[in-house]
RNA sequence: GCUGCUGUAGCUCAGUGGUAGAGCACUCCCUUGGUAAGGGAGAGGUCGACAGUUCAAUCCUGUCCAGCAGCACCA
């Protein structure tokens, strides 16, 4: 006798055991169509399952967000299931669902290419139409890979050998088709819906590993309705719009060529963006009492042999050398050795504790090809790199001073919100398990003591040490990780970085690897997105544009430009025989901010006509009082925060 | 690096086995116009690179380079 509580608090009771649909219909006609699956216990499952014992039951119904989920992954079947019908050779892999959509992974001789979609998204709209149900059965494990096996799903047969023991083998048939798989799924092929559409193909290795052969995947996106779908198609355009590969050529900021692969020609007004940016990031670190150095960019293979990274990434290095000497440099890959270098120069104290060296190191590093994105992941870049150098006891409140630091920068450049992950130990890995049991519990203990928050990723830390890292998400919905904290007991051991503690004895230091903003020209491209070029004043590379009216009054743009300029501001004039409308027309597209419109009446009155990006308004005021306002505007956050005080 | 796609003017893109076009941008001329495109003329391209097939290749084939999407990688 089942006591059913639903969602209102509500009880119904059942003699012996009962269906959700059974319990749907109980309720009332509507529910009992609507219905199309349900969570148990919080759980979500088919709504066929027969439930025993008193459980809490919630319905889910295409009104409800729980219900994306399972469209998309009955989709991710539907797919495979046209797919096979077109193509009967074509083995099935896996099909998960995904945010905002789903994909499938196919084994097939020739890949698939976009023109195949039409074919497939017609099968698919038959599937859907037939409306048939989602049948699950549950078979001996043997007779699974058997079945799999004779059908020539090779991949299947080895996902079910490799289910853990205890795991029911479950499998959904939908009609003549069918699929090994966990479920939960919706009642039928016609619940999926119509709001579907392939998106992209692409390739993927088996069981995301580089050395499995690679297979065919299919993308697709599906919603509700197709009102969501378009939105959802909608929001994309407007992603690509703000892409900073476009921006950057629309704004002139910056350029790539073939000659230079992976690295970055910054533009003048491009430039302007990464020294204002440059500029704050060295009074914050100022301000949190950090110390500024300059290293070498070519070091000998020496150094990176001791520090371990010779091993790991030389494949990843760029190399130099000269004919008349026999020696190997590389160009760094990164600032720590160099670091420790000027650390173990002189003998330290613990008095020094906690050293925090920090530089804008320029790096270089030879990434994959196809990692290479905009100024996003490039292959020459600088990093706002620093090191602290302290002891154990010191590592939370260097943490919590960082999380802080790091909050304030992000919310003056406009980012309120970032998500922490905490990566531990990697299967390869320099240091004892000791010594990464010790490294895991003081970032954590820190972590706790500074309050942060953070997503547990397990086996993704550095090879020398645990990290947190720091996300932002880009206009596409791209993660991109750009602060970070690693403690690392490793690099002093190995080069040796000590100081003479209190008790006049050496002690290893530990080392903080830290960075916030990650590398400028990744964080350029994130911030290029998130304003979609429409910079705050203080970041604008061009803050203002006069613009004249009539070639009467150019002398007085010229002069008023003049003005700005002497106060600070990135001024240019525009005195060209065009019309006002055609001026700001072109200034608005080029995302200035501010544009002043000057004819003969403010000639005359030595005034100026203000117009803001975005806004249709003007706003009369005289020369000095612009000049005024714009230069406070035009402060950098934390300026204008000590000004204020 | 892997799979697929793409590469024609500064940008967005047409096009053809017989050495190329449009719009915008650019230059010049006319226009002096009050808040998102005034008019006219002109200039601009080894059709990504290198081979091959062909009487003839920007177009067909191959290799390479670069870009895009995804995967893998990211100290």
């Amino acid at each position: 006798m089942p006591a059913i509580t639903l969602p209102d608090g509500s009880v119904r009771t059942f003699d012996g055991t009962v269906t959700g649909t059974t319990i749907a219909a109980s309720i009332g006609p509507g529910l009992a169509k609507a219905a199309m699956a349900m969570e148990v216990d919080g759980k979500p499952v088919d709504i066929s399952t027969e439930i025993s014992s008193d459980a809490s039951v919630k319905f889910v119904t295409r009104k409800d967000e729980d219900a994306l989920e399972m469209i998309r992954h009955d989709a991710a079947h539907v797919l495979a299931e046209a797919v096979q019908a077109l193509w009967p050779e074509t083995q099935v892999t896996i099909g998960p669902s995904i945010k905002d959509g789903f994909y499938y992974d196919f084994s097939r001789e020739k890949p698939f290419t976009p023109e195949d979609f039409p074919a497939i998204e017609e099968k698919m709209r038959e599937i859907v139409a037939a409306n048939t149900p989602f049948v699950r059965e549950v078979w001996d494990r043997d007779e699974a890979i058997r079945f799999f096996e004779e059908k020539g799903e090779d991949f299947k047969a080895q996902l079910i050998q490799d289910l853990p023991e205890t795991e029911q083998i479950s499998i959904y048939r939908q009609g003549e088709w069918l699929d090994l798989c966990r479920g939960p799924h919706l009642r039928t092929t016609g619940d999926v819906g119509t709001a579907f559409k392939l998106m992209r193909v692409a390739g993927a290795y088996w069981r995301g590993d580089h050395r499995n052969p690679m297979l065919t995947r299919i993308y697709g996106t599906a919603w509700r309705d197709k009102k969501e779908l378009d939105a959802h198609l909608l929001r994309l355009e407007e992603a690509e719009k703000r892409d900073h590969r476009r921006i950057g050529r629309e704004m002139d900021l910056f350029h790539i060529q073939e000659e230079a692969v992976g690295q970055i020609f910054w533009h003048r007004k491009g430039w302007r963006l990464y020294t204002v940016l440059q500029d704050y990031m060295r009074r914050a670190q100022e301000r949190n009492n950090y110390e500024e150095v300059r290293t070498p960019q070519l070091v000998d293979r020496a150094l990176w042999e001791a520090s371990g990274h010779w091993d790991k990434y030389r494949e990843n290095m760029f190399i130099a050398t000269v004919e008349d000497e026999d020696k190997t440099l590389a160009l760094k890959p990164m600032n720590c050795p160099c670091h420790v270098q000027i650390f173990r120069h002189g003998l330290r104290s613990y008095r020094e504790l906690p050293l925090r060296m920090a530089e804008f190191g320029a790096c270089h590093r030879y990434e994959p090809s196809g990692a290479l994105h905009g100024i996003m992941r490039v292959r020459g870049f600088t990093q706002d790199d620093a090191h602290i150098f302290c002891t154990d006891d010191q590592i939370a409140d260097e943490t919590a001073k960082f999380v802080k630091m790091l909050a304030e920068v992000y919310s003056d450049l406009g980012f309120e919100s970032f998500r922490v992950k905490f990566s531990d130990r990697p299967e390869t890995r320099a240091g004892s398990d000791e010594v990464w049991d010790r490294a895991e519990g003081s970032l954590k203990t820190a972590c706790e003591i500074a309050g942060v928050e953070y997503e547990y990723n397990p086996g993704e830390g550095a090879f020398y040490g645990p990290k947190l890292e720091f996300v932002l998400t880009d206009a596409i919905g791209r993660d991109w990780q750009c602060g970070t904290l690693q403690v690392d007991y490793v690099l002093p051991e190995r080069l040796d970085a000590s100081y003479i503690g209190e008790d006049s004895n050496r002690h290893r230091p530990v080392m903080l690897h830290r960075a916030i903003l990650g590398s400028f020209e990744r964080f350029i491209g994130i911030l290029i997105e998130q304003y979609a070029g429409k910079f705050p004043l203080w970041l604008a590379p061009t803050q203002v544009v006069v613009a004249s009216i009539v070639s009467d009054a150019g002398d007085y743009a010229n002069e008023v430009a003049a003005t700005l300029k002497a106060a600070g501001l990135q001024v240019e004039t525009d005195t060209r025989s065009d019309k006002i409308n055609a001026k700001i027309r072109e200034h608005s597209l080029a995302r200035v901010p501010v544009i002043l419109v000057v004819g003969r009446r403010e000639a005359e009155e030595r005034k100026v006509a203000m117009r803001r990006l975005g806004g249709a308004a003007q706003e009369i005021l005289s020369l000095d009082d612009a000049v005024a306002a714009l230069t406070k505007e035009a402060q950098a956050p934390d300026i204008a925060r000590f000004a204020k005080d």
